[in-house]
DNA sequence: CTACGTCCTGTAGCCGCTACAGGTTCAAGA
DNA sequence: TCTTGAACCTGTAGCGGCTACAGGACGTAG
């Protein structure tokens, strides 16, 4: 195990991609990483190609895809010529999870805004939030 | 413990509310719902006061309230004169926090329409979709 | 009285981390 | 060279809000 110019520990690997260590230990033990070469006394030694798999996964979180969803499309990128029609099926999907949270937080939203509005505050004998809760 | 009419098994409670009988049990252990009083053979007796509860808590999880917010808007609640302001101050709170939420997502969203939109399928050499989890 | 559905308790699992405890290694300064 | 203190290691347990068993006891209709 040469080390080469590049590597690096996991605590730089998590301030350049801005993940926890835990977080990348997490990763690693649940396969989404690899498990990395070991200095002598085993600490994990980095390289690019981590930090770039681990900006992939990273991004991907942010979109809200599923850790599950990520191994999916890791296993297409790994691959030379992918198949695109799967990462846009898998992408597709996705959106329309995320289009469905949004109905639903919105429906929420509406309620929560009528009830609040309803309501002006101080000591009350009935509140129309309460109210509300109570009968549905 | 006199049995009166009205009284129901946790089986009946489940269906009215539309809640898992599990749930319910969990609810208890955690101290949302009260302790029921039992049958001589130890089955959970209910009565509408229960049901009552438990719909309150049912329509502030569609609300999107966590249990401990429930919790609070609960004592409230129980109390004859409570503070409507406070009942208020935790709406309020909440809303916000489901607004965020739904900012977050409609990022999500149109960044998710964008680079799926980019895409055409196929086998590819290079995907949209990849390049931009790839590379940010 | 039997059979079957409903109920009981307790524990473990889901997701995606996060937070320890209790130990080892590494790197910079004296 | 030695010492300190930061960074790292493994393993386990916890979060929220349930859900899914296993392995048994009860309840009621026929």
């Amino acid at each position: 195990m040469a080390d080469r110019q590049g590597d690096f520990s996991i605590g730089a690997l998590s301030r350049r991609a801005g993940c926890n260590i835990e977080t990348i230990r997490y990763y690693e033990k649940i396969g989404l990483m690899p498990a990395p070469p070991r200095s002598a006394g085993g600490h994990r030694v980095y390289d690019d190609a981590h930090a770039k798999r681990l900006g992939f996964i990273r991004r991907s979180r942010e979109l809200g895809f599923s850790l599950d969803e990520i191994r999916a499309l890791l296993s297409l990128a790994d691959d030379g010529g992918y198949d695109c029609g799967t990462v846009r099926e898998i992408t597709l999907c996705h959106l329309q999870s995320v289009r469905d949270k949004i109905r639903d937080l919105r429906r929420m939203e509406r309620t929560l805004k009528a009830v609040s509005s309803e309501c002006e505050g101080g000591i009350a004998p009935r509140c129309p939030i309460i109210d509300t809760l109570n009968d549905g």
